[in-house]
DNA sequence: CCTTCATTTCGATATCCATCAAAATGTTTC
DNA sequence: GAAACATTTTGATGGATATCGAAATGAAGG
């Protein structure tokens, strides 16, 4: 849980999270979004894979990388829910990922 | 945001704002909590100041310390709401008492 | 006033982090 | 297999950050 909090510290990482909630992205899709080099980019992705808020996925020449939604959810909900914050977690319904089951 | 953020990302700074939500606290009744020196929490007590995650209120030779839950409210579920996560906003932070005994 | 107590500030240190350029890795195509 | 392309790894650097002990600040009481 702290590395979630850690990756979200950085507001590139945000914004990454942001972009890829909308679609997957490849790296360099990515790095076209920012002024930084490829290369610290490519640091962030570990940062965010290692946090477990994005998969990668090798296809042919290019990277493409997801959006781990349920995991940022359990991080930021469950925080929040620590706090005694109110929310519902009805989740991943607007998402392009098959959603569990999910019962009120 | 993005000090609220990074406020967030030590677990210390994590942990302090748990024990607030219970009750306001001393300076010094917080650093008893936690293995490290005073110097170190006054720090950490800074950075969540700084952040506006909590505020100090002087009371004679103390410092009493009182969570915001409504900052760290909005910036948790805004950037939940940016991603896609559904929440239900009730009523910010005044009204809903955590779990507090009734004893007359 | 001077002491005591609570907290913060100061100075120092060690580590972590974001960043870059250059080199390395892996993949497709010719 | 060599060239071209996408991405990662490496090595280096400057700036934050967490930490400490010691000194400074401020309030209450004798």
């Amino acid at each position: 849980m702290s590395s979630v909090f850690k990756a979200l510290a950085d507001p590139t990482r945000r914004r990454i999270l942001e972009l890829l909630r909308r679609q997957s992205m490849t790296a360099g899709a990515l790095a076209a979004e920012f002024p930084i080099s490829a290369s610290t980019m490519s640091s962030h992705f570990t940062v965010l894979r290692d946090a477990g808020l994005v998969v990668s996925e090798k296809q042919g020449k290019t990277v493409v990388y997801h959006l781990q939604l349920s995991v940022l959810e359990e991080a930021l909900l469950g925080f929040a829910d620590l706090l005694g914050l109110q929310h519902r977690a009805a989740a991943t319904a607007s998402s392009p990922y098959p959603d569990k089951e999910s019962h009120p």
